[in-house]
DNA sequence: AATCAATGTGTATGAAGTACATATTTATTG
DNA sequence: CAATAAATATGTACTTCATACACATTGATT
């Protein structure tokens, strides 16, 4: 048993309707957005009676002739019509009992979006943006993959331009720093934030500035070309 | 397709003798050691005929009853007899490519155990120590692995008091210095790496010295009980 | 012209990281 | 037993980073 990795392949073919394939792969994606100063994540109602009245992450099973880390691509276009996304891999989750209807373990995914850029087609697909702070009950564990990965989300963002993901092409300081603070959930000194962010030279100044302001508008920031991220994942 | 997951118990069955069970899951452990000044990896020689004379990571296909993070307990307990371990979740590698046998997932972990406090059998199961600078083939994408979750290491031990657990109980601040030093692959100064670790407060005081020394000897720490972590992962 | 509501900016202070040298202790050796 | 060798133990000056905090400026509105 101990060595069932070092078999070869017809000895492989022998063990393969014994139990060792009873476990099935998933992938979930936590897509988090940014609406009205307010982190949200993008849930779809649970179809399965257990979970009735709650809302679950966009999963899906892990397709044999896809490599894992492209599966919540995959999952993402379908649902949002999105490719041109940051996912990033956080952890996988493979307690015996998390899914009722059998044993299914689950690499969780985070991503981040701008909910105002895209298609999505919330209607269609039933999805639903929730924030982030009011969630707090899931279907199977999806509440704890959710925490696990706003926890990694907030361990990542001072080291990587990922939170940008969030805004739109143009944005300005002030909007920059709303989307902080969501994400960390506490407020953030104006001049401090300023200087630490212009320390990480992420911003290209665009010479523009905030239109259709009653007060003073602030100037117009792009994340520079080479920090952005693209998907390269879809196989 | 995309609605799998949401499916009811008895659609699941329908569907489970599709592709979507045709995934093999697995743990692989990258533990390391430390002897000698230098970090060691403990390998086992693959016997895929793929992967002549190559080592590969300790690892065993995740069974239909247990916790995936138990499995590598299990793997590391049947390999090396030892329960008392740090074993942390690094990441999940699934390329459709990466077993030249069939389709398996795995999920890697890493330890950290002291080489000469517990009973390896080494011989018997077929196992090396190698240095951790000195390998550069290994089968599989065991490489990968290995400097993922060495990577994550180097992250994770100024915040954690997880390198202690190379060392045996007692220990010198030169042994510990020279462990951190080989973990990192850098020299480290004595005075500042004394000061940043005692800020932490991981350290107890024996009042013990070392012995049969040629030379003034140094005093002998423990780590605290409050930060030594047991497996309670074996289900 | 005055008011409102925001933007934009600098400095002083404390905390943490880094570079670096000397006195002390023990075992060893002549 | 005195001298030497090889290590331990320790403090300070310097620099860098994080934090706390206030005022002048801009553009729209009245």
């Amino acid at each position: 048993m101990e060595k069932a990795l070092q078999l070869k392949t017809a000895e492989l073919e022998k063990i393969s309707h014994l139990d060792y394939f009873n476990i099935a792969l998933s992938v979930d994606c936590v897509i988090f957005g940014y609406d009205n100063k307010e982190l949200k994540v993008l849930l779809i109602k649970s179809d399965l009676e257990e979970f009735s009245g709650l809302y679950s992450l966009l999963g899906d099973l892990v397709r044999p002739d896809e490599d894992l880390d492209s599966a919540p691509y995959r999952v993402l276009k379908n649902r949002t019509g999105m490719d041109d996304v940051y996912l990033e891999q956080v952890h996988t989750f493979g307690s015996i009992g998390r899914h009722p209807s059998g044993r299914v373990v689950t690499t969780a995914y985070y991503s981040l979006i701008d909910i105002t850029h895209h298609n999505l087609r919330l209607d269609h697909n039933d999805l639903h943006w929730h924030s982030v702070n009011d969630v707090k009950k899931m279907a199977f564990d999806h509440l704890l993959i959710l925490n696990t990965c706003l926890e990694q989300l907030r361990n990542q963002i001072m080291e990587n331009p990922v939170a940008f993901n969030l805004l739109q092409d143009k944005f300005s300081l002030r909007e920059l720093q709303e989307v902080y603070e969501a994400i960390l959930g506490i407020k953030l000194d104006r001049r401090n934030f300023r200087k630490k962010i212009a320390a990480k030279d992420w911003l290209q100044d665009l010479n523009e500035m905030e239109t259709n302001l009653s007060h003073r508008p602030g100037k117009l920031y792009g994340l520079k070309k080479q920090h952005k991220r693209k998907s390269t994942k879809i196989t």
